[in-house]
DNA sequence: ATTCGTAACGAAAACGTTTTCGTGTTGACA
DNA sequence: TGTCAACACGAAAACGTTTTCGTTACGAAT
């Protein structure tokens, strides 16, 4: 059980400077071509690594981005992670990840922890308990402390930075195009409550649709769940909610959700219901998640492409960490302010499956 | 774009040294009740905190684990970093992970990456290529470098370490028992190779529930799926192999599965060859994920427990941190060695729904 | 013989902390 | 008046690097 080996330790061994191993190691022509051998001979015996944290002390940087997101266990945020590491690791970063788990008392403590010094810039995602309370005062704060931050799905307009999102609106739109394509008189939105920005612009989505169609938007015709209790265990409820939706209004003939889980939870009422999928009711979702693919019938849904949405987002954070690093950006001009900043739009894509004609 | 503030600076601005600051901050009884006051609210005014890079330097330690498994994009996996990430707040612990995609470089080049003072410990679910190839030096390897390692899930004998697995011996014996008990007496076994212990060994569970019921096991009702291409969109291989095997056995009456996606798929098949789920055909499957949850009919399936298991992982690690930290451990002898590492088993609930009477 | 250049190396600062060990200034007491 | 403790604070080392700026010695050039 030997701890790691220091530059001191081999310096000490082999009777010279500290600097000498060093600048061997880093295959300095300042030094001869015998002791740079012996010096490097030595430290491949002996397995030198420089340490990272002395490193990221000297340099002032960490090579690491952090993450926060309200919650792991989540298809979408797991797929942008997985982008996020790919790109990342490719560009010799690391990533940790801190959990707000939608409160925002979590995600403030957990912004703290890491913006002291363990990383260089944060890539997350907004928790709905933030949105609600709509104080946005730590985004700013640590922006302001020279951390930059790079915001992806849930987004909010009060807060200055790079952002990568997901064209709600236009995915929405396409998704209740094409039910009226199909044939569909009488859809129903399924939806979460207004101040998550991403349910909300979906719901302008299936409006704008119908409105396109020369279909007037019919209020009874829209559910909106209380996500709060989406936690856990709640799908009795849920499923409960959405029968007794489905009994009130008899002549629904498609249903767009806002989610995986209440589309197929929809599905699987329908058909307790009696009415046959895709032909008396269709059905599409939003998020192409593993319940999507598998679902009896497979659910036609409007894919996020979270994975890119990772890699975009990591693309831009670190693309401004190595363009601070030049030192360029010291000072912004107010006016040019609206400039530095980008949004990056992904684009959805309508995937079809057996839930559709 | 004000930097952090740091102790020299507080010092310079109030005409103090350093270790003034530093021992006011504190809080040290050293410091008259004036100046620290004074340090205090100026410290406040500028919120400052500690430098957690320069704090790891000097107490050899960064208060942060690394995890590393194979894939994110799993629920398995996602709720033990979610059990990890818990309790690693909660006593004070960041989390970094890294994702070795199943690959033996990649696991290696990540651990590297991490080893190098980054972290104070691994937490990690070894690659199936590892497993496969069945070289575990660089655990080794880092373990007598003194970094500790808590391997979950998929672990392996040959690392000398604390371990969490799941009794996938039993869980899969109870399963393949409660279909013995509602009648079954075909019962087909969905498996992956064999040298992911966790397949392996719930195949044991399989023949050893069939041997306890007085049945010979019949090799013809056992496909192994070969699941280098269960990567992505290999669903349609997965189909055909699965309905060819139904085929091939047309008196399958119970089917257990290693994990979900094989149980859906099977339910899904023998949906589409005209038998009833559970009348004709009852399925249980591996793995409590969201997949199991809703699947029509619901599927009874083997809970792992996956959030416990990382909590109990992350518990293990830091105990052994911090135990480090008195320095009683510096030697071990070689005959302690069996006691000193604990292998904790997470018990398997079997979890009953639709697809079973 | 003096100067100069260069090759090969070392000393020291810096990154931001904490902590140990001084050190100077009081006031009290003999 | 001299001694000593207590008080309040500062200097410096240490954690492990990298890098700048010496410094030495030696051969060549003038």
């Amino acid at each position: 059980m030997k701890r790691k080996i220091t530059l001191k330790q081999i310096a000490k061994e082999l009777d010279v400077s500290i600097s000498t191993v060093s600048k061997a190691l880093s295959g300095s022509k300042e030094i001869s071509e015998d002791t740079t051998q012996k010096i490097q001979a030595f430290a491949k015996l002996y397995n030198y690594r420089p340490n990272n944290i002395a490193l990221s002390l000297k340099n002032r940087k960490t090579k690491t981005i952090g993450i926060i997101i309200p919650e792991i266990v989540h298809h979408f945020f797991s797929t942008v992670i997985r982008g996020i590491e790919l790109v990342a690791n490719k560009r010799g970063y690391n990533v940790i990840v801190g959990l707000s788990n939608e409160s925002f008392t979590k995600e403030i403590i957990n912004m703290e922890m890491l913006a002291g010094g363990s990383i260089d810039g944060f890539i997350l995602s907004i928790s709905k308990e933030t949105l609600l309370k709509q104080d946005y005062h730590h985004f700013n704060a640590t922006i302001n402390q020279g951390m930059p931050i790079v915001l992806f799905d849930r987004v909010v307009n009060e807060v200055d930075c790079d952002k990568v999102i997901v064209d709600d609106f236009k995915g929405a739109l396409k998704a209740v195009k094409k039910l009226l394509s199909t044939g569909c008189k009488n859809i129903a939105l399924i939806t979460t409550m207004d101040y998550v920005s991403v349910g909300r612009l979906r719901t302008q989505g299936y409006l704008e649709a119908l409105q396109d169609g020369k279909i007037n938007a019919d209020t009874n015709l829209i559910l909106k769940i209380d996500d709060s209790l989406d936690v856990e265990g709640h799908l009795e409820v849920l499923e409960k909610e959405i029968e007794q939706f489905f009994k009130n209004n008899k002549k629904i003939d498609g249903v767009f959700a806002v989610n995986e889980l209440y589309a197929v939870t929809a599905m699987k009422v329908a058909r307790k219901l009696g009415f046959k999928i895709p032909d008396d009711i269709q059905v599409i979702g939003f998020t192409d998640g593993v319940l999507s693919k598998h679902a009896t019938p497979s659910l036609t849904t409007v894919s996020q492409h979270g994975q890119k949405m990772g890699e975009k987002a990591a693309d831009l954070l670190i693309d401004r960490l190595e363009l601070e690093e030049v030192g360029s950006s010291e000072y912004i001009e107010e006016n040019e302010r609206d400039e530095f900043f980008k949004t990056v739009v992904i684009e959805t894509e309508l995937i079809e499956r057996d839930s559709t004609k």
